[in-house]
DNA sequence: TTAACTGTACTATTTGTAATAGTACGGTTA
DNA sequence: TAACCGTACTATTACAAATAGTACAGTTAA
């Protein structure tokens, strides 16, 4: 279900943590739709019951998720906030990425061709 | 001469890289333009010197700057090199955030307008 | 020549964070 | 009641960043 690499430089619970926000994101996960438990998720992916907590924990403070005690975990009934808002963050560091770019002398007509080939209508 | 935030998660010796890597690409540091050595940059940032000079290591194996024992350090000459891999792995760092931003979603209507903002004709 | 600089190399230590290990508590469900 | 759930807590290990100190060789200018 995850694809985690605990010889990765980023951290396990934030692997997790991007990877679960990228499944909301892109609608594969929807609200109320319950996620594997603490322990569950803990041996399968064979990474300590603490480390997946640590990625639950902080997923309920963005707004992603909704865990109960002794239910279960699930995500967040209304996600469209965390969505709006991360889609905003998202757009913001394009357009710092854009000004490095224009900055280091790379003119518009390199830009504009990516765009282009990105939003082709071909199945995703 | 630098912003280093020792608060930072980024390791400070990255952030050093980063600002100095970011005056090569945007032209304010030429080829041959001498660095401040590594122990005044120490004392001026209150950085330990193993700490500035493992910056300046990996910018010497980056191709930026060219260090000789005795003499200093200094911008590579052929620094050229280093500003087409540098923007040809930015564009494809964006490419792939404008795949993140359709696949959460996001029109091409609302990309577009950042790219006329940031390449309007205002100075820098 | 000498003094003051330069980059470089090396070991030891401290510090912070990620991750692990283990235990415990209370709520939920079949 | 037994088996699960999230949560909380302490202790420990592991690793990388950063610090501290020392040393060596090359360069430069007085």
């Amino acid at each position: 279900m995850f694809q985690i690499d605990v010889m990765s430089r980023v951290p396990v619970y934030e692997q997790l943590i991007s990877q679960i926000e990228k499944l909301v994101l892109s609608g594969v996960l929807l609200p109320g739709t319950p996620l594997p438990s603490v322990r569950s998720l803990s041996t399968a992916l064979s990474i300590n019951p603490n480390t997946i907590q640590k990625a639950y924990s902080e997923l309920n403070a963005r707004g992603v998720l909704s865990s109960v005690p002794g239910r279960g975990a699930f995500i967040c009934e209304n996600i469209d906030r965390f969505r709006r808002e991360k889609n905003q963050k998202k757009l913001q560091e394009l357009e710092a990425s854009l000004l490095e770019l224009r900055q280091s002398g790379v003119a518009k007509e390199e830009i504009l061709p990516l765009i282009s080939a990105v939003y082709k209508e071909d199945a995703l």
